[in-house]
DNA sequence: GTCTATAATAAGATAGAC
DNA sequence: GTCTATCTTATTATAGAC
């Protein structure tokens, strides 16, 4: 049908040219974060800048690229998150994980698009990740930070020995993001702002207690 | 525009009227779960059942009509099982609390599509729960339950007394819910088989862990 | 590289027979 | 209450001038 799905990617690409990239890609994971794939409008993309409609298509070919694009950039982000924490490695363990999970915490609290964007991607049972080798690439350095951080645990015997990085991360996730995906729903249901100040600051202290409490070795009832 | 929006709950609806609308509803579900609202083509409903198009406007006057009637279903199925639901109130808070996170756990596991509509709702801003004032009262009785055992766990001095109910509710949702609704990016990125029951049974161990450790009292550290 | 106009099509919604 | 055919609109995508 089409073969000019790949954007082309001239390295003559001048200034202008890539500030007006940025500048639909910007623009454009507000919109898809508002209203999923589908339901964003490639002409409402348009109407919020300077720019035309046909520039978006001679830019990413269509907007399943587009969305593509969107979805790499948000990901990057959190990684360029991730790599400016810098964690003290002479603090013990457990304030060393505390950090991180205030962190993670501050950062999906700040950028609700990107909780609002994977949503939209699982919807779509991670179909457009699942083309990304990038995206892949980019999150696994997540596990070699936490790996360390419960090896320290382990040997300084405050952690318990049987809960993988992977299980970690996905313990943390869990806690961050779906404070943010889900708090219109929950917030609507249960009379809860997730906005107020005092809210955030007790939600992100039970984080940390619930993943400090479930890798404490010392159970006073085992 | 169109004053046909309500549909019409006739008293002499007969059986077979009911189990069209039914069938519509249940294909429903699952076509918004797959799709979102937008994405959902009401037209693939018709599809997939013996009955035609126009019986779906016919009986839920428009699409957004059908994703509400979805919506409340979805959420009147949760409460359903929360009702059958027997917690044996001679045992202690915490096996208590851990029957209740088990049972929410493998509620979710069990019915992903809940999961995915409510992620659709939370796009929306839950721009049509709002409008339903029967979602909110069916769903306030699980603050009750969490209340009694809280109550529980606090005069028999195994739980901290400063976590409400809905805070307890939150967290126990958001660790049962995330690994429903965001499995298929997690599990690319991370190469997590969420099917695989080594993994679920973990899973479910660790969200007990969690919920349990946040709670307790007697921390050996404070 | 950027704009305007327009083609092509898909999808929600309705009309009207039975 | 149910079906077939159709109307209407909105949206993706492209063509072609500058």
């Amino acid at each position: 049908m089409n073969d000019r799905t790949e954007v082309k990617h001239g390295l003559t690409r001048d200034l202008a040219a890539e500030r007006s990239r940025r500048e639909i890609l910007q623009i454009a994971t507000n919109e898809f974060a508002l209203h999923g794939l589908a339901g964003a409008r490639v002409q409402a993309i348009a109407e919020q800048m300077r720019t035309s409609k046909g520039m978006i298509y001679y830019y990413f070919g269509n907007k399943e690229g587009l969305y593509l694009a969107v979805l790499e950039n948000v990901y990057a982000s959190i990684r360029e998150a991730e790599d400016n924490a810098h964690l003290d490695p002479s603090m013990p363990a457990d304030t060393m994980l505390q950090a991180y999970i205030e962190l993670t915490f501050d950062y999906h609290d700040h950028f609700p698009v990107f909780s609002r964007i994977i949503s939209m991607e699982n919807i779509h049972n991670a179909r457009f990740l699942k083309r990304s080798a990038k995206i892949k690439l980019e999150n696994l350095p997540v596990l070699a930070t936490l790996q360390r951080i419960i090896d320290r645990g382990i040997s300084s015997k405050i952690f318990r020995p049987d809960v993988s990085a992977t299980e970690l991360h996905y313990m943390i996730s869990a806690l961050c993001v779906y404070r943010v995906s889900n708090r219109s729903t929950f917030g609507a249901i249960f009379d809860v702002d997730f906005e107020d100040p005092d809210v955030r600051c007790q939600q992100r202290r039970l984080a940390v207690d619930a993943i400090l409490g479930m890798l404490r070795r010392d159970r006073s009832g085992g």
